[in-house]
DNA sequence: CTAATAGTGTCTATTAGACAGTATGTT
DNA sequence: AACATACTGTCTAATAGACACTATTAG
């Protein structure tokens, strides 16, 4: 029979909290930024990728393979101060956007034991980085292509290594725009990070188009056309001037800086205008 | 010093997961629906509200306080399932629509014990609910207001009990449209339940406007009426009719039944048509 | 001069907002 | 007849898409 308690106090002081079996949780971080290809032509700009930051594993399960940065959540850890500690770590910089992603907790996900997984996305501009990275980090560009009937491809390539991974995406119920998404190759990605990346890349092509998160991964000072650029290869299509100009007009400032070099008519620079 | 395992076989053999600390998780449920409050005008339609449903707790912590129905997540059982299994056993009802909002893990939510707890949305017409609510189950009416200054009002009512509570939102960065919620004023819910609700509320708002998530909510057939007013309700102001015809007009099909029986002219039954 | 990007003007198409009007059942 | 809701027509405002044009620099 179970015993009656009279106040939260006494209830509290006896309780037991083993009786519940536990489990594990981690985090992991999509850390996003764009990086810029180089052409050979001197007259054309810099083509800009996304580009996402993996960790090589060096221990099992999954020795040598590569996946997202993450670590276990403390006990005496708020949830969101975990992917905050991590990213401090990986990245010897602190204030960096985070927003929290999703939580996959399939029993199976990690083959040690029960771990449930809540993902944050990062977002940041490469120059902010000093070029300190943990040293098993490294930045891989995001191809990413979608076929006719709901298969995504995705491919990760960091100079050295290429990884891909195929993806389906399978709608949950006529009403939502909740996918489930079943993993249909993947060579060399640890654990199910191959979902958590694709869950990532969706939120951030969707956000882009209503909120300001771009300017986190953009410098102080940028051209329109890098930040028209960025938006592109973000969102996978092709804008038209004046219609992206209209858009994005109330969100910067032109400042009096320009930048010149390129064999072509100079711009100016604008800046990110918080309202 | 660490031993070296040559084969992940070995090494997870060896394994010992309990090196880390482990954590207990639970999962809360927002089941949102939609009441109808008669009006004693023979002429007029009902009112709606949105409604969601609330347990008393019979035990400590919070004992005899309302909270969101929930439990913990098994050891053996995949994130997903386990708010699958409590929405049955609270409402007896199978295929109702659930999707993931949002992972709560401040150190101190709990007073017994760490523990995160993963938070769903679940929409359900009533009429599916053939009155077998699991006993300390009800549904309280909403009532949403929002002051100007960030600070929200929420109340809820079930005819015997009015549950008030008061969150300032605060803008975490200027770049996006994720809020910290603080708590002002919570006379009665259990845990951090106001900030689930709260975010569950602006989920909804948001999502009823790209989706056709309120189909869930709907019984199979309906006025378009009927619908304005759901509508209305969840995003808090009144719509106009042409207007909301025209963007839903692809959403539903006409069928030949009518509605008839109000002091007017009766109406059209329209049926969710998807895509 | 040329290639390449910067930046603007303007027309058209589409969508959203507003208002006024007609239609029809119950009491 | 009167009230309340059902439903539609149409004008206007705002926004998005498309194209064409001018501007300016390094080589």
């Amino acid at each position: 029979m179970e015993k009656v308690y009279n106040s939260e106090e006494e209830f509290l002081r006896d309780y037991d909290s083993s009786k519940f079996e536990k489990l594990s949780m981690t985090t992991d971080i999509l850390i996003f930024s764009v990086s810029s290809e180089e052409v050979d032509n001197y007259r054309k700009t810099d083509k800009k990728k996304m580009s996402i930051l993996l960790v090589k594993r060096d221990n099992y399960p999954f020795k040598d393979k590569w996946c997202l940065p993450g670590g276990f959540i403390g006990i005496d850890e708020d949830l969101d101060a975990a992917p905050k500690r991590i990213l401090k770590k990986e990245t010897n910089v602190d204030n960096i956007y985070l927003e929290q992603l999703y939580t996959f907790g399939s029993v199976n996900r990690d083959p040690r034991m029960r771990v449930v997984s809540t993902s944050y996305i990062a977002l940041i501009d490469k120059n902010r980085l000093t070029n300190n990275l943990s040293n098993n980090a490294s930045w891989f560009d995001i191809t990413f292509y979608e076929e006719k009937d709901n298969i995504v491809d995705i491919t990760l390539d960091n100079g050295n290594t290429t990884i891909s991974f195929k993806i389906e995406k399978i709608l949950r119920e006529q009403t939502t725009d909740r996918y489930s998404f079943k993993i249909l190759k993947n060579d060399s990605l640890a654990f199910d990070h191959p979902l958590v990346i694709l869950s990532g890349i969706e939120r951030l092509k969707n956000k882009i188009e209503y909120t300001d998160i771009v300017f986190n991964m953009m410098p102080e000072y940028f051209t329109l056309g890098e930040l028209q650029q960025v938006y592109e290869v973000i969102l996978g299509k092709k804008l038209l001037d004046p219609a992206f100009r209209r858009i994005i007009a109330n969100k910067v400032e032109k400042t009096t800086k320009m930048k010149t070099g390129g064999g072509h008519r100079p711009s100016y620079l604008f800046r990110y205008k918080s309202k």
